[in-house]
DNA sequence: AAAATAAATAGTAATAATTACTATTTATTT
DNA sequence: AAATAAATAGTAATTATTACTATTTATTTT
């Protein structure tokens, strides 16, 4: 992969924030610093940038954001504000242990375990 | 809420899969019954029947998947065939447990915790 | 049972997120 | 410095979803 200015900023631009930033934050920031870069570049960076293990895609709802934390973690969704919160579990009784250590009301937790079913053995 | 034979429909074709469909395909197979139905219709009532607790929606993804069984539990996505297997844990030793109950090889686990962050106590 | 009412529909247009396309630019190799 | 091929900007296309509106239909009232 050659190098590009483009792909710089729009990375350091992830590890810069904690917000789990969305295609369209990111783009209307690297606007700052390139005017001209285009929402189709962004994209297409992200998306590199998924594929070499930079950063990973968090689906929140049915809306991507991109995090460039690649250590194994979840998150903790605040219903009214919308943050995500990072946080590394170890599998231990969950709500008691985020009201503890986050101060975090648990109201849902979900799970998704992917991997591969018995049709493919 | 009003009864009407398409909401009706779109309900029943719920109940009748264990497919997780998506708005599209309730759209098609809807139309075998009421040729005439439109695509916000079957949107519409989805909402509807989610307010109403009727149904629910997964994110597989960035895609909307309606699922009618309300009783909670959580999913096995296969990275092959996309499949999603209904599964209820009591929040044991996960990966273990799905292989040995499910024949299924778990390659992650991510989870989303919904509730109320610390910034509104 | 017929008329009145308001909720739901079909059909179409609009929006939002994302992807595809192409001529031009630019990082890297020769 | 010239050649090459990957990346870009800008635009158009696509997909999922929502909004809008005149018409239809389930339910209520007479």
């Amino acid at each position: 992969m050659r190098y590009s200015q483009q792909r710089e900023v729009i990375f350091n631009l992830i590890q810069s924030t904690n917000i789990h930033p969305t295609a369209d934050w990111i783009y209307s920031n690297a606007k700052t610093q390139i005017p001209k870069i285009s929402l189709g570049t962004v994209y297409r960076n992200l998306k590199q940038l998924e594929q070499d293990k930079l950063i990973t895609t968090i689906y929140d709802g049915n809306i991507a954001r991109y995090d460039s934390n690649m250590e194994k973690h979840d998150h903790l969704k605040c219903n009214i504000c919308g943050d995500l919160i990072d946080i590394y579990k170890n599998n231990i009784d969950v709500s008691k242990t985020i009201l503890r250590d986050f101060n975090f009301k648990v109201s849902d937790i979900e799970m998704t375990i992917s991997g591969t079913c018995k049709k493919h053995t």
